[in-house]
DNA sequence: TGAACACATGAACAGTTGTTCATATGTTTG
DNA sequence: CAAACATATGAACAACTGTTCATGTGTTCA
């Protein structure tokens, strides 16, 4: 990370924050999983999404089931399945014609449990 | 949830899956909460936001530290920080002219600890 | 094999979001 | 009080994202 502030040292230097600072960048993860790690929760980021989630919280559907349960087109449901797919969300099982999705491990389940957690306590 | 399906009654209605629908709309969360939880984690979602997060993870900083270490403009930091604190995810203090900032609770660390366990499996 | 069905996908458009730039607020110190 | 400093905020613009619409793929069944 190439800082971008200008000549302003900001905050002067003869502070105890460039201890704070030094301190924090020996922990601080790399900066390409932090990045993924911001992908991830950009999935959860979106009410469809979450919705395709918690109705595949106890069992498997199909496509058409999702569409129909939250009232949406089964194109724009597939596009999302898509995605939870690709990052490892959900998982599915063909059938015939029918393709069953599910929840891909309980890491879904926890952090979904987690940020209902944060969000009922206010 | 209003279906918005066409008259397309999409695969059949003599499937097992209408006792699979029934059973899911008993347990699923109101619709507003769903709507908080990806409100929640769309907070998560930016790159920038985690960063700061993390940053923040092992102490507290002051703004312009924040942006130092991130690389990136007080103004944007900002920004960042207000949706933070406005959805509880950072608390602050005030120390004279210097502002503090802190993980607001440890909901934010365990949603944190859960996403990078997810990423690193793969 | 061909029609019907369940699902997937590409392009395009509208709505949302993060950054920048300029400026405002609030605090300390002389 | 005025100047300096740390932070906050409003407006605007570019980039991204989710839905729709049209169409493509893959499977079953007659």
């Amino acid at each position: 990370m190439t800082p971008k502030m200008k000549a302003t040292p900001c905050c002067g230097q003869q502070h105890h924050h460039q201890e704070a600072v030094d301190q924090v960048l020996a922990h601080l993860p790399q900066e390409d999983l932090l990045y993924d790690l911001a992908e991830l929760f950009k999935i959860f980021g979106d009410s469809t999404r979450i919705k395709i989630l918690y109705v595949l919280f106890e069992r498997e559907l199909c496509v058409c089931d999702i569409a129909q349960l939250l009232g949406m087109t089964q194109s724009a449901v597939s596009h999302q399945l898509r995605i939870l797919k690709a990052n490892s969300l959900v998982k599915f099982r063909r059938q015939g014609k029918t393709v069953f999705y599910s929840l891909d491990d309980d890491h879904v389940r926890s952090i979904l449990a987690l940020g209902m957690e944060h969000i009922q306590e206010e």
